[in-house]
DNA sequence: CTGTTAGCGCGTTCAC
DNA sequence: GTGAACGCGCTAACAG
């Protein structure tokens, strides 16, 4: 607990704390003879500054928020690397913070932010998203912030999203050119702006192919996974079930290959599934599903370097990054 | 950036900058009356206490940090959102490390939390740990320390894990029951606890049931997902294959059942397999998949728990949790 | 019941 | 080139 202070060793050294703080500032007005002596004490003593110290003094707190819905998600795994790393590269410290699909606690953390605990804030936004104040607060704080994946369209900040209404509309014409022609849509809520995005991809591709959008094939999901596999279980066991699947997220097409499981309807046989997924677990569910990949790891990087650039150069970035997705298709090695 | 503090209250309400602190933490000492004046205009301004101020008058952080060797892996996400939801509870925020498991990362992640920045730490190991000073040091500074799932077994600190050994034995022996005798492990690093005890617990069910352990069935394998599937398919292409397979971790099962793909060997008819894994994803892998689900979540809620405890008793703990695993087998649904 | 004072550890004037 | 003094914002001890 005891732990050394400029103090302890201005002591040992018979000089005031402030030129010892100068020295180990490496201030041009100290005698490099002291500087040596002082820096060598620090040394064998283990000195490191109080963190809550300079941050008091410096108004600056070298740490970063991320606030995400979850954690148990692939895209945020990666997204939370690439942030972490770049981080580092900075000396930054990352604080995590879960929202859990939950407005509520959305908002009671962006409050826990607005009194200088961090300098900056990265974040993707939960649904259920229906005023947004509180992102509004945020912004009058004039702290840095930086949106990825799940954005805020209405608010001047940066955003790092990937290509998602290309990615929709790619996804979808696969579909179609494969041969396919009852797609149904498995959604994630429109509130989000990925889910807006890639549902609108997925609409234009069907015009541009002049096929009827059908609203019954839409299937409206949220975070409720057994709701969802009921929905999609209800789906497949119609008479006049989809022929081809396009997954906003891979805990979707999980849910998908389980409810044909049981049904006994073959994949890709009878119907055939693309979707969003993000590590190579969703390629082993069966080799013959088509991935979207987003580069999740470059969206963190990406998002992490506005935002520091922002908090270098002090002012609120109002940028709009689109990154590519892949799209793999994979050949079926049989079962 | 201009924040409102006690002295701006302070004066707007013709009181002291002490009497309005003591009124804002509903000291005794302080008029009902006058408490109300000051929690009104505190409300009104969104007055929120400077937390670096705060930390450095208290020496207390109100933040533990995590420490990781990967978070792209669903055993972690799931500590992490347990952790999350118990720091919450206690009003303390939660800044995450990853050290890619790279020993040399660790240490420079564990001095940097030497300087009071942290009122606790929970911690997992990274591989490639020879040595393990940064370890004691951070004992010695009297920091809380808990270590989960990977631990370190020398140092008198509260771990939690999951019950490791007895895991590896019953997944094993449910292989035995199965019919199969040639039985191959893919092992994770020994000097990892968890490695350790998952072998042990391999090696004393073959032992039990009189079949000798066969050193050219135990594959080493690392964080290099390419050298493993490597081995993995060396090891399948062998005349004398495994008719089973017992995997430390998830990775490996899906290595392996990307290996059995690509060399026509059906699973589970001819090679059944056992995995470590935590979410539903392996689930989906292959319906006949066994698998050992580790209680994580409960694991960084109960770590957690054990961590605040320690913090609030300003004690170093010595407990040892074991959580029990559970296994579950599936019924093959066909392909 | 309220105000004055001191100091947490650090960095930044401004004298000397 | 060095040191004394002040303040970042807050809490705690002591007066009154």
């Amino acid at each position: 607990m005891k732990s050394v202070n400029l103090k302890e060793l201005a002591l040992q050294l018979n000089l005031s704390i402030s030129t010892v703080s100068k020295a180990l500032n490496d201030s041009y007005e100290i005698t490099p003879e002291t500087k040596r002596r002082v820096q060598e004490l620090a040394d064998a003593l283990h000195y490191q500054p109080n963190p809550y110290a300079r941050s008091l003094r410096k108004q600056k707190s070298k740490t970063i928020a991320v606030i995400i819905p979850e954690i148990a998600n692939n895209f945020f795994t990666l997204a939370i690397n690439g942030i972490e790393s770049i981080a580092r590269q900075h000396g930054y410290h990352v604080l995590i913070y879960l929202t859990h699909e939950d407005y509520q606690k959305e908002v009671e953390i962006t409050q826990l932010l607005q009194n200088g605990r961090v300098d900056g804030v990265l974040m993707s936004l939960s649904s259920n998203n229906n005023e947004n104040e509180h992102l509004y607060d945020l912004h009058k704080k004039m702290l840095p912030l930086v949106f990825f994946d799940r954005v805020f369209e209405d608010l001047e900040a940066a955003k790092v999203t990937t290509d998602d209404y290309e990615s929709g509309y790619k996804a979808t014409a696969h579909l179609i050119e494969q041969g396919c022609r009852r797609i149904a849509h498995l959604a994630i809520p429109k509130d989000l702006s990925i889910g807006k995005k890639r549902m609108q991809g997925y609409m234009q591709a069907l015009n541009d192919h002049q096929i009827p959008v059908q609203e019954d094939l839409i299937i409206a999901c949220t975070d409720n996974q057994q709701m969802n596999y009921a929905f999609i279980r209800e789906l497949m066991e119609r008479k006049d079930r989809p022929d081809g699947i396009f997954a906003s997220v891979e805990k979707l097409a999980i849910n998908t290959y389980q409810a044909c499981a049981e049904l006994h309807i073959p994949i890709p046989e009878e119907v055939k599934v693309i979707s969003f997924a993000n590590l190579e677990t969703a390629a082993f569910l069966n080799p013959s599903l088509t991935t979207i990949t987003q580069p999740a790891f470059e969206i963190g990087k990406q998002a992490a370097s506005i935002l520091f650039e922002a908090i270098k150069m002090k002012n609120i970035k109002n940028h709009y990054s689109i990154l590519k997705s892949v799209l793999i298709k994979r050949k079926s090695t049989g079962c």
